[in-house]
DNA sequence: AGGAATACGCGAAGATTTCGCGTCTCTGAC
DNA sequence: GTCAGAGACGCGAAATCTTCGCGTATTCCT
């Protein structure tokens, strides 16, 4: 079922991680092969489900979202009902980007993009506050991102 | 230079945003709109930053990541020099997806992945204790990612 | 050594992207 | 009010690109 990544696919995997525009053609020049047996090779990736998807990526500021808050957040219990009423809930906020059930000294980690400051105030009023079981909240703002990649070391 | 973005432009960033598979023509029986219009007004934002480019997305845990470790580092002092040197060292680490610069008790964020908690004391110990300036590091680990998306509210 | 499985390159068929062209609508000036 | 210009649309054709069958080469396992 799931093969082997090889030298090749790992080649293939770090170039359409940064770019996915490229033409068989083009990845078949890069890596050496022929445009067919690149393609075969991506099909095989995407369904061995190692390819998940192909998406565009915006730019933030342009999109009127030029601000990253890191939400840190508690939780009154670990019962079970509650954990998944909260994770039910935060995935249906549009601003919450990921959500991380950590370990440590609170439960979930949330990276939120907010159009400002005050637009971040409103979301954590409106939403945030209001997620089922939360007992603290400690959000730290990114005054900068210095960068960002959704690349993963192949 | 810069339009400004309709609903139309909207919703096919919406969709883009989450799969950029469709073809120019399901683009266009989603927005009511012919493929040639769909593919200008693409191109047209892809033209003016608004859409970056176009990635494949992987799963972590199939190419052997499936620990995310966001890690909070201070520095021993806010030097100019000092910044601009941890930054370039940070950014050459591949195990390390974002770099943002905080506000409140510590400098940076990192969101690093590892193979395994051992593999992410190797990163730490070779890569992250050593990066110049560091005074202090401090990580804590997803036990699960809950949920993650690089589509930004549009 | 034999044979099955796997992957390759080639080349054609089928889609899709891409672009020119004519039309329509909206806006602003007279 | 109407006329000119800008901007966007749909249509349709040309150029590209994806996709797949086919025959061959290589590998690996028995």
């Amino acid at each position: 079922m799931d093969h082997q990544i090889d030298e090749i696919d790992a080649r293939l995997l770090r170039i359409v991680q940064r770019d996915a525009d490229l033409s068989a053609a083009e990845l078949a020049e890069r890596v050496h092969l022929s445009p067919s047996a690149c393609h075969r090779r991506l099909q095989r990736l995407r369904q061995a489900g190692v390819v998940q998807g192909h998406v565009a990526l915006l730019d933030a500021r342009r999109v009127g979202r030029p601000t990253t808050v890191f939400v840190e957040i508690s939780l009154s219990t670990q019962a079970d009902e509650v954990l998944d009423a909260f994770e039910a809930a935060v995935a249906r906020i549009p601003d919450v980007l990921e959500c991380h059930l950590m370990t440590g000294a609170y439960d979930y980690l949330l990276k939120v993009v907010a159009r400002d400051s005050e637009d971040f105030a409103t979301i954590h009023r409106r939403h945030l506050a209001r997620l089922p079981g939360v007992a603290k909240l400690q959000s730290s703002f990114a005054l900068k991102t210095v960068f960002k990649t959704t690349a993963l070391p192949v």
